[in-house]
RNA sequence: CGCGGGGUGGAGAAGUCCGGCAUCUCGCCUGGCUCAUAACCAGGAGAUCGCGGGUUCAAAUCCCGCCCCCGCAA
């Protein structure tokens, strides 16, 4: 028997989902992904890849401005869905949509709720410095990263984890863990589980400025940091008036921080050693980057 | 036409405003020193200065056109 599903999602990471549907028999009937909008350099309107994915597969495709219009519960009510299935989406679903399948709605989330519940899972799970992370699919409720838990699955998060990273590895065990669960959610063999809330931790909303490196705070932060922050927005520091981007780094045997890679602006990525050669001079070769970097800061920030 | 930076021996930079011998830190090659080394000393090779055109006695540098890379932003 074939399942009219709905999927909603937007970037990367949702289309990723999405394959896994098409691939496992689950091809949604239709998919709702956020509006075209103007991307890259050339600020060029390009498709989300969510849409690019459900026009490779024919799936037709809807782009709500704003999904909470009634417009939009009055469309998905005639595509009677008996499930949707929502991942990274990026819009707050209204309840008169999420009434509408006789299966609920579904979300996937990359941490162990309720630990971090919000929309940045993968950088405050860095941020924290926790050991082990997972994914969790859970039936949607009215409030955010809140409603009863049909399955989890745990992973570790390695000690040079990065946001991408991470997100690489949830996509693997958490499409295998969708696929699986939603077969048994079918089959009526799942049992919704209560979350503990009082256990509950939301994450931060990451603004573009965060990605300021605050060279006062101590280094095994500053490396979370910058892993949390890659690849978006990226943990930069000024030096001579123009940003750099640390995209690698490290903590040695004493703590402290080692740069390993970084991009000045408007260059290419570059190495530490190939920085050095280029950008310094005398006793600077000598020093660490981290603290060259430091007291430029702390000089700018004086004046 | 969203804003901005850049293209200089193999790598990363300075030089460009104000035209006048191709510079720096590395890498590479040779020789030396050393038990030894990514260390040190001496010597050396390696360049259509992104591409095309223009101005000039003279262009990496000034003018026009083109290609490519990147940061911001989203």
């Amino acid at each position: 028997m074939t399942h009219r599903i709905i999927f909603m999602g937007t970037p990367d990471y949702a289309a990723q989902y999405l394959e896994g549907l098409i691939f496992s028999g689950y091809k949604p009937i239709a998919v709702i992904t956020q509006p075209d909008r103007p991307a890259g350099r050339a600020q060029t309107v390009e498709a989300t890849p969510v849409k690019r994915t459900a026009e490779r597969n024919n799936i037709p495709v809807h782009q709500p401005e704003d999904i909470r219009d009634p417009q939009w519960t009055k469309k998905i009510q005639e595509l009677k869905p008996d499930l949707i299935v929502v991942v990274a989406f990026g819009q707050i679903i209204p309840q008169s949509i999420l009434t509408i399948p006789s299966k609920g709605c579904i979300n996937v989330h990359p941490s162990l709720l309720p630990r971090h519940r919000g929309a940045t899972p993968w950088q405050e799970t860095i941020l924290q410095g926790d050991a082990t992370t997972g994914v969790t699919i859970m039936l949607m409720d009215e409030k955010m990263d809140h409603g009863p838990i049909l399955s989890q699955e745990g992973v570790d998060v390695a000690p040079d984890e990065t946001t991408k990273s991470l997100e690489d590895k949830t996509a693997a065990i958490g499409i295998p863990l969708l696929i699986g669960t939603l077969t048994r959610w079918f089959a009526g063999t799942v049992t919704p589980a209560e979350q503990h809330h009082d256990q509950a931790t939301y994450t931060r909303l990451l603004k573009k400025e965060s990605g300021r490196i605050d060279w006062s705070k101590c280094p095994v932060e500053i490396d979370r940091m910058i892993r949390a922050l890659n690849p978006w927005p990226g943990a930069w520091t000024e030096w001579h008036g123009k940003r750099i981007k640390i995209l690698k780094a490290h903590l040695d045997e004493q703590n402290d921080l080692i740069v390993d890679e970084l991009q000045p602006e408007g260059k290419k990525s570059m190495d530490a050693k190939t920085f050095r050669n280029g950008y310094c001079q005398g006793a600077q070769k000598e020093q660490p980057l981290s603290s060259l970097f430091q007291s430029q800061a702390d000089g700018s920030s004086k004046e």
